[in-house]
DNA sequence: AATTTATTACGAAAATAATCGTAAAAAAAT
DNA sequence: ATTTTTTTACGATTATTTTCGTAATAAATT
């Protein structure tokens, strides 16, 4: 039995996630040039980040080859996205999915251009419940 | 034109807001039940925070019939509620919608029982960008 | 080996958010 | 009119998060 109690990533920590997710293994520099491609950030304000991340076990790490040390996620990215979109449904949209599922087409039904995926994984659901 | 700089609700504001938006017109003392049967808060802490609140023009307030202000939500539902989504998808699951929509559907399949209607909306969607 | 450069560790400051105590003001009850 | 109750205003405290300066450590370069 996985006892998984949530660590609740901050915003920023998310945003070190989402690297980490997308890329695996990195070191700070790394990660801080990713980070200042979206915002101005300086160098040891990414490495405290990531070490209280590693202190909360959202990432591990590990010596690299050469001086610095390589961090990788530590919290699996689905189980992390469900909690934290089930929180986010909870406080914005009054715990109703539906709401929110309307509102997201609605809004960006431009870029959604995956309807058909969407609409095809809506009738598998169909039948499990079914 | 209305040059609407977003305000963003932080997490208790939030809560409030839900409330007006479900109830219209209220008082501190009503807004404070409420929020009391989700969590243990004092009445000068909701007091204080719907003060911030129209201070940042989120929200109205008049005097009421007796003596306390009546405070009624001065941003609108959907336009909240789409920018905080909008924020969200980006930070949470890379800006992408479908991800979002895809593991919304995933995980909560048995709750979200109104696959019909999503459906149908989905499909007026494919309409309008034929 | 001495110097330069890169990385880490530590601690503190700044910014933001949430909380509530206390006193003042207003209204109601006596 | 006095007292009691309700509501508001104000300011301070606490908690959380973000930020970065400075020094220590480790490696690379000279």
């Amino acid at each position: 039995m996985s006892e998984k109690t949530f660590i609740r990533p901050t915003e920023s920590e998310l945003e070190i996630l989402q690297i980490l997710w997308a890329h695996g293994l990195s070191n700070v520099k790394f990660l801080n040039e990713l980070l200042n491609q979206k915002r101005v950030v300086g160098y040891t304000t990414t490495l405290k980040t990531i070490q209280l991340m590693h202190e909360k076990g959202l990432v591990k790490r590990q010596r690299g080859f050469w001086k610095s040390h390589d961090y990788e996620a530590a919290v699996n990215q689905t189980e992390v996205q469900s909690q934290l979109l089930n929180e986010f449904v909870a406080n914005t949209f009054g715990g109703s999915m539906t709401k929110l599922m309307m509102q997201a087409l609605g809004n960006q039904a431009n870029e959604v251009h995956d309807l058909a995926e969407i609409k095809a994984f809506i009738q598998e659901m169909e039948q499990k419940n079914r």
